[in-house]
Order: structure tokens, then sequence, then C-alpha cells
DNA sequence: GCATGCGCACAAT
DNA sequence: ATTGTGCGCATGC
């Protein structure tokens, strides 16, 4: 209850404070939110993290500090092209979106993305030291900070300057320089670590949301969705970015136990390209585009957001696909390594749903999942009319909802359990 | 002091 | 070229 309470509150303060043309900031946002609705700027903060989690805010850096989406707003418009390589971009992209649900691990954070263009920067930015270390991959890998766009493993972080990241929360913290006079709340204890953290490049280790090397996710997360992007098909860019290597991934880890959970996969390798995408549904909508190349059917990883802090991979190798299916491309099957899928989907909460949803491009449709609480087992349970008119949903995205996710899941789920 | 409105330069497409 | 973003300033409370 409570959250949706918040949802509303704050997607409606980013939309006001965006309408008023200031920076929707965490500062703002908590004082507005404190304000209309006497919520402790502690509390906004957290919700509002939550909402970032579930990609339905978007955290980006931009023009050089971070600011909030309503990822509903966001995604739209940044479609750009579409052309061409619908059928392959909708095909990735909707990989992209599984992926990004994995994002969420990094997300877990925040998503932010650098606005800005490279994102290679990430890595750099946070100069933390990063994670790169961190050893890369393990898990994490799967978006690595996109920076691995970045050439070389290690180096990717050239260009960049160094970006603030934000931590998930900081008020005001956001901005790698102390503010002075900061948050209004915020500031309150969380905040202040962040920022703190953030500028001096690391996090207390005892931030769990990010851990230090979260922050690299950070900044890719939103709309840098570059990242995702990048590491989604190697091919891309690889200007300047090597493909894909190998690269250190760095991630961050999800907010919980990201690391444990990480490893699972021995794929990675081939994830470092799949998974990318985990970013926020905003890349998705750009991987759309950007990501076309991408080869068709690859194999790719997923990682779905189970419980608050786990999350599962799933690794779904769909030739062109599924989307393409609603696209109306042809339709091809989809696998899922069942392993944990199905585990998982019965495991799935409402806002693991959701967020899944959001990732996979269709934040404003994922809210009337939420609304109807849908979790994994009601998920199981839908029927296409329920898709279609049950959640008062457009048709057009119900249909591409029902044909390429909420089918995929039933029949992987299914076919598992004939298995087993 | 604080919230809001908005022109305009800049960034992203 | 178009459109989104948000700084910086003006205004109102």
């Amino acid at each position: 209850m409570s959250e949706s309470k918040y949802r509303e509150w704050i997607l409606d303060t980013i939309d006001s404070l965006r309408s008023r043309k200031a920076r929707p900031d965490l500062e703002r946002i908590c004082r507005m939110v404190r304000r209309r609705h006497g919520s402790e700027p502690d509390r906004t903060c957290a919700e509002l993290e939550k909402l970032i989690q579930e990609q339905t805010v978007l955290k980006v850096n931009y023009k050089g500090s971070i600011s909030y989406r309503n990822a509903a707003k966001v995604q739209r418009r940044s479609r750009k092209k579409d052309d061409v390589s619908l059928t392959a971009a909708a095909a990735r992209r909707s990989a992209a979106v599984e992926e990004a649900s994995h994002s969420d691990l990094s997300n877990g954070d925040s998503a932010f993305g650098a606005a800005d263009p490279d994102e290679e920067d990430l890595e750099g930015e946070t100069s933390m030291t990063m994670d790169t270390d961190s050893n890369p991959d393990e898990e994490g890998v799967e978006e690595t900070r996109d920076g691995q766009n970045g050439p070389s493993p290690g180096h990717a972080r050239e260009d960049t300057p160094v970006r603030a990241v934000s931590a998930p929360c900081s008020p005001s913290g956001a901005r790698p320089a102390p503010v002075p006079g900061p948050g209004p709340n915020c500031s309150s204890g969380s905040t202040l670590d962040c920022a703190s953290s953030q500028k001096a490049g690391g996090r207390p280790n005892s931030l769990p949301p990010s851990s230090p090397r979260a922050l690299p996710h950070n900044d890719w997360a939103y709309d840098s969705a570059v990242s995702p992007v990048e590491r989604q098909h190697p091919g891309m860019q690889r200007d300047k970015a090597v493909d894909t290597k190998p690269v250190v991934h760095s991630r961050a880890s999800s907010p919980c136990a990201l690391n444990n959970v990480k490893k699972e996969d021995g794929h990675k390798a081939e994830d470092s390209s799949v998974s990318s995408d985990q970013l926020v549904p905003e890349s998705a909508a750009r991987l759309q585009d950007e990501v076309k190349n991408v080869s068709d059917g690859r194999p790719q990883t997923l990682s779905v957001p189970s419980d608050n802090c786990t999350f599962k991979k799933i690794d779904v190798s769909y030739t062109a696909s599924e989307e393409s299916l609603l696209n109306g491309d042809k339709g091809d099957e989809i696998l899922v390594k069942k392993e944990n899928m199905h585990q998982n989907l019965l495991q799935w909460s409402v806002a693991d749903v959701a967020s899944y949803f959001s990732a996979a491009g269709f934040p404003e449709q994922a809210v009337a999942f939420r609304t109807q609480e849908i979790d994994g087992k009601s998920l199981l349970l839908m029927q296409r009319s329920d898709v279609l008119t049950g959640l008062s949903i457009r048709l057009g995205p119900a249909l591409k909802i029902y044909e390429r996710h909420v089918k995929v899941l039933q029949r992987t789920h299914f076919l598992e359990c004939d298995d087993i």
C-alpha cells in the first residue's frame, strides 16, 4: 500500500518538477514529497530507491548531475529511429528486456545512466576504485558496465571524465561535490552517507544497495542505456570499444546479495553481451534501435528479480523472435532454462512481475500488473483474455506482453514441470 | 525563505 | 532541425 502511494507521490513529484522546469533531483523530490504529503525524506529516498529498482523511476545522469525520470514517460520518447531492424531490434529488445530485468541487480542501486553519451566513462567515473577489479565478472557480468564496451576490459574509461555516480540515495548527494546544504532531509543519514561515499569513491561497504562496485552501474543505467546497449550487441559500437570481450565487469551488485547469486552462470561470457540489457526500460527502448544488430538468436541471459534482493537468472535463447512474433515477424521458440525459471516464476512477487514488465519495456503496463497484484503464480494462471482485457491496458502492448512474455513464461514453466 | 513559473541556452536525437 | 532538460532569474506567498 504505502508503496503504491509513494509511487504515486514520487512520480507525481517528478512530473511536477519537470513541468516547472526544475531538475527532479533527490533533494527536490524529497522536499516536495515532504511538503505535500508529510513524508520523511528518508522514507522518500527509500521508496524512490525501490522505484528505481523496479524501474518505475529512472535515475539518470544528465548534464553532470543526477536526475530522476518517470520511466513511463521517458521510455516513449527515447526511441529514436525505428527503422529497420525493427525486427531485429525488436528481438533484441525483448532480449534486452529480459535482461533488463536483471538490471535490477545493478540497478539496484540506481540506474543511472549516465546520460552521457559515453558511458564508458562510467567505469571510470566513479572513480571508485572500482570495481573493476572486483571481479568483473562474476556475474555481474552481465551488465557490467558497459563500459565494457569499452574497449578493453580494463581500460575503457579513458574518455570520460569522471562523473558522479550517485548512490542510490543521496539526496543532493548525487552530486559528487559535497553540496553544502543539501538536502532537506535526506541528508539525514543515508543521504549523507551516500553522498560522501560517492565522492570518496568508496562507499562504505555497508551500503547495501550498491556496493562500491555498483557505482559503475549507476551510470549507465539509465539512459545511458548505452551501456546496456552496447553490450548487447557487441557489434555496435565497436569503435570504441572493442567488442565485448571478456571485459571486466564489475557489476555492481545488487543491493542485496548479488554477489552470491551472481556467479551462477557459467555462461556469462556469452552473456556478457547479452546481459547487458538489463537496463532500464528506456534503455531497452533504445536497445531496440541500437541493438538491432545483434545477432538474432543468441541465447541470452536474463536475470529476473526474485525477491527483493535475489535475482535469478534465466537463460533464454530465442531466436529471432519472440518479439518478432508480435511485431509480426516470425515466431520462434524460446527456450528457457528451466531450471531456475520455474522456481523463480513461482517465487516472483508482485514487485518482481512489475519489474519484469517494466524492464521489458512496458513500464506503464507494469503498473497495471502491480495494481492487479499479479505475482508469479497469478501470472502462470493468466489467460490471453486476462491480459488483453483484465488489466485495462491498451491492446497493442497487451498483445505483445501476452505473446512475448506471459505465454513464454508459462510455456517454459509448464514444460519444465513436465520434465520434472 | 520557499515554491513556482518560465526564458533561453544547451544537450540529445 | 526538433525536442527535452534544467539553470538562473523573476515573481508571489
